[in-house]
Parts: structure tokens; sequence; C-alpha cells
RNA sequence: GGGGGCGUAGCUCAAUGGUAGAGCAUCGGACUCUUAAUCCGCUGGUUCCCGGUUCGAGUCCGGGCGCCCUCACCA
């Protein structure tokens, strides 16, 4: 080895095979090979090659037992099965042989197959110039009939042989792999290269996207697409990313849900519409949080909630049996049978059974009691003071910050409890106010315990803004949420349509902002315009497309659905 | 934002407070049926960053950065 120059830099070992592969680079350059060409296509995939010979394939012959470095008396013949030239391309995995004799195997975006390399069959130019600056990582194009080895592996007996792109950093370690999530997520280009059943997952998203569409295409549902920028928060609780319109010279906000524009569209006449786009929400990364996700809405005139959990669990089993081949999954250790049908809970029901809370019915009926019981299931109490508060019509709500102190201690809880409820106006207020707390009752008790899937119903009143009442009960919503393994998969409801009633929930959210809830919608005026050109009864429904494909392919964290999730910049 | 864990060669991982190592990859050599090829040889380090304790720090302490888990938030 020649002696380093004194002035070079020290060299990492990535820098010096990075240099290395440069150098391969020009020198192909020089011999008249670009390394970079876009004159060579493949004119078959590597799975077709497979699918082509499969039923070719001999018996294996008991390889010969050889002493390494003794050189073989005569080259083995090969016999190509048919003789037919093929041009396969790909990534190059590993690099495997000798100084006369290569394997290759290959990897396209339809599966694997080994190029076989030989000084007696490969172009003596190619032999020479290209082969000697070959690394495992370059997208290769190579030429020649298909054969059997002797090991009874099918290979491309390679006769011409391109680098159609030199690939300058080494891939991870062909048997260690990459296991680095940060660096996984950071280049999931390299995750994609190297590890294929992540390629299988992120396959499956996609059958997972288009088996949606053509169940939905199949129903008359027409897809549509509605602004992703909006000027008023709606459709959702949730914080908006806020963002400037510079030539209307407004704020606006990357959209939380769809909601309000689709039903605008019911409105309009499509009476079956649906979108699977983008949401925005501006809060916390969790394993099944994603600051921006993909949602399924979809809305069908003259349909009720009951209409929709019915098509939920006829999409969602269909799904599972299209792209698992079985409706009976396992997700993150848990069996689930997604096969039809999923049991249906109301809140109240799940609280009693579920929470283990044996007065359920007093809950969702005194907000005194529900108070309590809350306390005791480890509810904060500035959450339960902040929504006895909202009971109360009117400006005067008491402060905050001070009854928050009141409901911490015991003593003076119950009179507190008391003196809000007094000020309601009616039963209904008192029952809607119980309902509130009930459903966090629910979500400290009972949410996790929702193992198979399960549909949650009949949700309070006051966290269903949007939501059709309940015709017998007017303190819950026809309004269902889907369950699988506690984590929430969807949501829907039968759409409340009445203008006047949308008015009043409205307002009531404005009033529950000033009392100090941190999410709340606007005020729609133009939705409330729209309701009174009238919209025809209707249910709607959103899926959280990330969540069913993490069911669907057994994945216990979003990032692992998400081709690109978001970290924070290197 | 709180709590816990992790961060060492391109990759996967070691290293009682005492000379920073292995396997693979790379590079050089041998080898015409390998598939974790084999054999011989050589390289390769800001131990995430900054500071401190110590005769001596990858290791202990403080601060910071990043990732993972978890809690909170996400009606």
């Amino acid at each position: 080895m020649p002696p380093r120059p004194p002035q070079a830099p020290p060299e990492n070992t990535l820098d010096r095979i990075m240099g290395e592969r440069r150098a391969k680079a020009s020198a192909l350059r020089e011999a008249g090979s670009d390394p970079y060409r876009n004159d060579i296509a493949p004119t078959i995939s590597l799975h077709a090659v497979r699918e082509r010979y499969a039923a070719t394939k001999p018996a294996p012959v008991e390889p010969v037992e050889r002493v390494p470095g003794e050189r073989p008396a005569t080259p083995d013949v090969i016999t190509p099965i048919d003789g037919e030239p093929l041009r396969v391309a790909g990534r190059v995995m590993v690099k495997r042989g000798s100084g006369k004799m290569v394997f290759a195997p290959l990897r396209d975006a339809s599966g694997d197959l080994q190029l076989y390399i030989n000084i007696e069959h490969l172009d003596a130019g190619d032999f020479a110039t290209i082969l000697p600056r070959l690394d495992a990582g370059d997208q290769v194009a190579a030429e020649g009939p298909a054969f059997w080895t002797k090991r009874g592996e099918l290979s491309i007996l390679v006769k011409r042989l391109w680098i159609v792109t030199k690939s300058l950093r080494p891939l991870p370690d062909k048997w260690g792999g990459l296991e680095d999530l940060e660096t996984r997520y950071r280049q999931r280009y390299v995750d994609l290269v190297v590890n294929t059943e992540v390629r299988e997952v992120f396959r499956k998203r996609s059958a997972i996207v288009s088996g949606i569409r053509r169940f939905l295409d199949a129903r008359r549902f027409l897809e549509v697409e509605t602004p992703m920028l909006h000027s008023i928060i709606g459709g959702a609780a949730a914080k908006p990313f806020a963002t400037h319109h510079n030539a209307l010279d407004i704020p606006m906000y990357l959209r939380i849900a769809p909601e309000l524009y689709l039903k605008r569209l019911v409105v309009g006449g499509f009476e079956r519409v649906y979108e699977v786009n983008r949401n925005f929400r501006n809060e916390g990364l969790s394993r099944r949080h994603n600051p921006e996700f993909t949602m399924l809405e979809m809305y069908q005139a003259y349909a009720t909630y009951t209409d929709l959990m019915n098509l939920t669990e006829e999409l969602v089993g269909e799904l599972a049996r299209e792209v698992c081949g079985t409706t009976a999954l396992t997700w993150d250790g848990t069996p689930v049978e997604v096969a039809a049908p999923w049991r249906r809970i109301t809140v109240q029901d799940a609280v009693r059974e579920l929470g283990g809370i044996a007065n359920a019915d007093e809950v969702f009926s005194d907000p005194a009691v529900a108070a309590e019981v809350a306390i005791a299931s480890g509810v904060p109490a500035a959450d339960i003071a902040r929504v006895l508060r909202e009971g109360i019509r009117g400006d005067d709500m008491g402060d905050q910050a001070e009854l928050t102190a009141g409901f911490k201690d015991a003593a003076r809880r119950p009179a507190l409890a008391k003196a809000l409820i007094e000020r309601y106006p009616d039963d209904l207020a008192r029952r809607v106010r119980a309902g509130h707390l009930g459903y966090l009752i629910f979500e400290a008790t009972a949410e996790a315990k929702l193992v198979q899937p399960t549909f949650l119903t009949q949700f309070p009143l006051a966290v269903s803004p949007l939501a059709r009442k309940n015709d017998k009960d007017p303190a819950v919503c026809d309004r269902f949420e889907l369950f699988v393994c506690g984590k929430e998969l969807a949501n829907g409801f039968s759409e409340l349509n009445d203008p006047d009633d949308q008015r009043a929930r409205f307002a009531a959210q404005v009033h529950a902002k000033a009392a100090g809830a941190a999410e709340t919608m606007d005020y729609d005026e133009d939705y409330c315009r729209a309701l009174e050109v009238g919209m025809p009864p209707t249910a709607g429904e959103g899926i959280g497309i990330d969540r069913l494909v993490m069911l669907l392919t057994n994945q216990a964290s979003i990032r692992d659905v998400l081709l690109f999730p978001l970290m924070r910049p290197e």
C-alpha cells in the first residue's frame, strides 16, 4: 500500500468507502460507461422471471465437496432453460464470489433474483470494466437467459451487465440489518431497501386504501376533495396548525377535520360522499398519534348511525379477508376477531359493566354523584369543575381556579357541586352535565377494556356538538365510536341537520370555551346557513386509516405505518 | 411538559474508573455453484455535545441534544 500523504485529512470508514465508490464511478465514466445512465430498461420483473420458470425447477444436484483454493479440473457446463435472453434490473444486495465468478442477488420492486456472473459467459468488455467497479447497493441491469444452479436457485446467466446507478453509500450489514429506529424512520429509503417486511406493511397500506375506495365506489359513494386550508376551526375538537395567507392577509388553519365541508356537499345533493386525506392536529406525538394523519370520512344520506356501524363491520371484515386472508387477527400480541357482528354497548353500560361503577344510572342522571365517582376514578378535579361550570347559563360561572381547589377538597366538594347544579336551568341540563362527567369516567375506567372490536354508543350530548339527539333521550346522541384494543378507530353518528339545534350547539361550544375548555369548535355561520337550506337526514363517519392499517398489519406504533413519521429535524 | 431507558467503527454489538474491541462491510490477496460463501492479510474511532470529579472517564457527576417507552394532552 502506498503511504498516505502527510497532508491528507484523517479519513473515517464512511468517507473512505464513499471515496472509493466515487473513484469507481469516475473510472466507469472514463471507460465510456455512464454510472448514472438512463438508456437501459428491464423487459421483465424479477418476480415475473420466477413465475415464468417455476415449473421447470429440476431436482437439486448433490454438491461436490471442494477443498478451498483448489482449482476444479474443468469449468461447469451451464444449460439455460430456454435460451431466451431476459433483461432484468435491480439493486445488488450482496456481491459474493471469486475472481472469475460472482453471485449477485438482485432486488427490484417485485422481489429478489440472483445474477450469476461468470468469465465464460459475460461479455469480455463488461467483465473488465463493469464487474470490478460493481458494489453491493448499485443499481444494475443485466441481460442473459435463465438457468437453475446446482443448488436449485433460479438465476440469470449474465451475458451483458450495466451499472445504471452507482451507489456511493454502503448498505447496512447484510446480517445485522438496519435495526436503529431513528435511522429507520429518518432514512426510510434505506429501511425499505433492506427490510422487506417494511415494504410489505406499506404495500398492505396501499391495498387497504384502494380496497376502501373499491368498497365505497361500489356503493355509489362519490370521492371528493375539500379544502385543507380552513379559515374557521371546525369538525372536531383539536388544536390547529395556524398559518397565514399573504394575498388575502388572513389567518388560516390546516384542517383538523373535513366534516363540515363534506356535509355541505350532502346539502348540495351529493347524497353519498367520501374523502380520504390528511388531517392536521397540533398535539403531542405518541404510538397512536402523529400530527398529520389520514382519515376516511364518509356521509350517506337517508342512513342512520346504525347503518354505518353495519357498513363498518362489513368494510373492515372485507379488508381483513383481502389483505390478511383472515378475520382472525393479532394486534400487539392480542388476538382480535374482526368478523361481524361486533359488540355494541352504550357509554352508560360500559361504565357500569367494564368500569365497575354499580350506580352508573345515578352517575348519568345526577351530576353531584357523577362528580364524586369521577374523583374516585381519577378524573382531575379541574376537569370536573369545568364541566359543572358549563351547565350554568350566562357569564357568571365562578372562578375556575377557585372551584378546582374546592373540588380537590372532599369536605367542600359536595356543597360546591350542589351550588353549581342548583343554578342549572332544568333537569335536561343536569343530565347533560352528568353525561359529560360519565364520559370522563368511561375514559378513566372502561376505555382500555374495549379489546375486541366494540361500538360504543349513545354519547353524551355535551361531547357531540354535530350529532343528532336521540329521539327518546335528548341527553345523548345517536353516535358511536369504534374501539379495538382500547384504541379509537372510528367515530360516526346520525348527523344533526336541525339548523336551530346546530346553532345552539355552536353556542354551547363558545360557552364551553369561556368556561375554560381548551379545544372547542368555532361558530360556523355558513355551515348553519347550509343546514337552513336543508340537509337530508344523513349519517357520517370518520375512520382513522393509520390505526386501521396498524390493526391490519399488526403494528404497535403509528410510526410503523407512516412512511415518514414526524421527527425533530436533524 | 413529567418519569424511565438508550446513544461506542458504515451496520449489529462488546468493553470492574486503568492501552477502545469483535463480527460483517470496505481495501489487498487466493478461489469457476455461492446464498451469513470460504481462506489469508490490512485498514477503519470527536465513544452524541459541553463542562466537572479523578493520577486516569466510553464508564461517575452536572447541563444540553436526539431517539424509544410511559404518563399527561389528544372531548
